[in-house]
RNA sequence: GCCCCCAUGGUCUAGUGGUUAGGACACAGCCCUUUCAAGGCUAUAACAGGAGUUCGAAUCUCCUUGGGGGCACCA
């Protein structure tokens, strides 16, 4: 199936007024796979057309964002490229000029009318129970006396000429044929007093000059598809392949996913902006695979895939029009299953900033050891501190009452600590395959259980009840401590008498 | 209110006229086991409802219901 597809040219269009998250990540997902899949290129186009609603640092944080998940683009605001600028804002006067054309050729015409003008009338036809539309007011100007306003400096808008009557029909690649009365559609504005593009003109312009052949998007633009395609054939141009994405639900499937829904999230340790998946303990790779198969799918049992699988198998046909409820564990299953494919070394490597953002210090020989042992114990990455911190303490402080082996009493415990210590005190070396065996058949002596006496050493050890693999881990923590750490949890056992 | 879109287990989905409706997550039980996991096995669980088309519908059509999106000088 290595495609003899033509390399497409496709672009993520965010606005800088919020976080990454996930939705948009998906969309930027999809964009990537097909363009390295092609051959093609992925674009980073900020829509920064409304000033108003800019915020600071959103640009960086999109770009940051989109780098952490490995989705570099081929050209953008900040690494350029032979279709710049990438950034809207800086594309206003092309936007102006395409706007003149329009409005020469018919298409469009200027608007004279106040936005308070214009929100009375809307009032006014939502009390009537009317559509709330454009009345037309300046659709019908002569083209000399609105020309005349304009040069004499009256503010203006730049309207599009929407056809009154007929069916404007446009395809979606997931749904088929939109079809839409265009009685039913209103003359938006293209340009706004403040001489910027509006959304609808400045995509419309920017995807055309930008040769770009897949518009893939969410499906809130669904309704101004018809519209959209209409600008593009009042230019006289091709429309692009249209993929709209259908929308992420909240988890239980019911709603989308609300600011309040977020902050509930926060809660139980996840997240749907982009920024946090990192500081959670995510891998990127965990990611992309969960979203990647939240409206697309490659087969009826594959699940796991590494980018390059993606890279290689993702294709336009299997995507889903409906919507997808997040499911936060599933992103947890995804990101054990990634954790585990990881090679040790690799591992080490990840888990390190978990333990110094916590303020251990580590060490990569010691790190490298406690890879492979914690592998397949956790799902997130910063578990790794809970559960193997105490590879780099000096001495561990357990509960006393968790020293006491179920069905024992604390005395009796600490006889086995005793006998324990004394065995492996004769090794010069902690090495687990080494120690294992005896401790066996310590334990078989002792006509006790492995759990009853590998729990006594596995608290005094690492001072927890849950832990890596007790040997293995003894290994790690080398003899002088944990000969030290036995010796206090037996004086911590003789203590409870 | 109007317009558009969507509809298989709790969730993500496979399925494009004939299947015992498949897989995954979650959940429950069992096995394995030095803890926690991981792994293995088993179980529970779905075609929203109603009409049609057809010899035969999860698959095609229509209606209803439910959900989502849009109706700005925001994107």
């Amino acid at each position: 199936m290595m495609s003899e597809q033509k390399p497409v040219r496709v672009r993520f269009a965010p606005s800088p007024t919020g976080h990454l998250h996930l939705g948009g990540a998906r969309t930027a997902l999809y964009d990537f796979l097909l363009a390295r899949q092609t051959g093609g290129q992925f674009i980073l186009r900020i829509e920064d057309t409304d000033r108003k609603r800019y915020v600071a640092g959103a640009e960086e944080e999109i770009c940051a964002g989109l780098r952490w998940l490995g989705l570099e683009y081929d050209e953008g605001p900040d690494v350029g490229g032979p279709c710049g600028p990438y950034r809207q804002s800086e594309r206003k006067e092309i936007h102006q000029e395409y706007a003149q054309r329009l409005v020469k050729e018919g298409h469009a015409y200027y608007c004279f009318c106040s936005p308070e003008r214009l929100s009375k009338v809307r009032e006014e036809q939502q009390r009537q129970k009317l559509n709330p539309r454009y009345d037309g007011t300046c659709r019908n100007l002569a083209p000399s006396e609105a020309l005349r306003r304009v040069n004499e400096g009256e503010p203006y808008t730049v309207r599009f000429r929407t056809p009154k009557d007929g069916v404007t029909r446009t395809t979606d690649l997931l749904r088929g044929e939109i079809a839409v009365d265009n009685s039913s559609l209103d003359d938006i504005i293209l340009v706004k007093s403040d001489g910027y593009a509006v959304y609808h003109l400045a995509a419309t312009v920017d995807d055309h000059l930008m040769q770009i052949t897949h518009v893939i998007r969410g499906s809130e633009w669904l309704s101004t598809l018809p519209v959209h395609a209409l600008i593009h054939r009042a230019f006289g141009w091709d429309e692009p392949v249209w993929v709209h994405l259908s929308v992420f639900l909240k988890p239980s499937g019911k709603g989308k996913m609300s600011k309040r829904e977020a902050a509930d999230l926060a809660k139980d340790g996840y997240s749907i902006f982009i920024k946090d998946f990192e500081a959670l303990g995510y891998l990127p790779e965990a990611v992309n695979n969960w979203i990647a198969l939240m409206g697309w799918s490659y087969d009826d049992r594959t699940e796991f895939f590494s980018m390059y699988d993606l890279i290689e198998k993702f294709n336009l046909e299997k995507l889903t029009p409906s919507p997808a409820a997040i499911n936060f564990t599933k992103l947890d299953h995804f990101n054990g299953l990634h954790i585990r494919a990881l090679q040790p070394g690799d591992l080490a490597r990840r888990i390190k900033p978990y333990y110094q953002r916590e303020g251990y210090v580590t060490d990569d020989d010691t790190l490298l050891k406690i890879a492979p042992i914690v592998q397949e114990h956790i799902v997130t990455l910063d578990e790794v501190v809970e559960k193997a911190g105490f590879f780099f303490k000096d001495s561990v402080v357990p509960v006393a009452e968790d020293l006491v082996a179920k069905g024992l009493t604390a005395r009796q415990s600490a006889e086995i600590a005793r006998k324990a210590y004394h065995l492996l005190s004769q090794f010069s070396e902690m090495k687990a395959d080494v120690i294992e065996p005896p401790m066996r058949k310590l334990v078989e002596e002792l006509g006790l259980t492995a759990g009853q006496v590998f729990g006594i050493l596995r608290v005094a050890v690492t001072g927890q009840k849950v832990s890596p693999p007790l040997f293995e881990s003894m290994e790690i923590v080398g003899r002088e401590r944990v000969l030290a750490r036995i010796q206090r949890a037996i004086n911590l056992l003789e203590a409870m008498g």
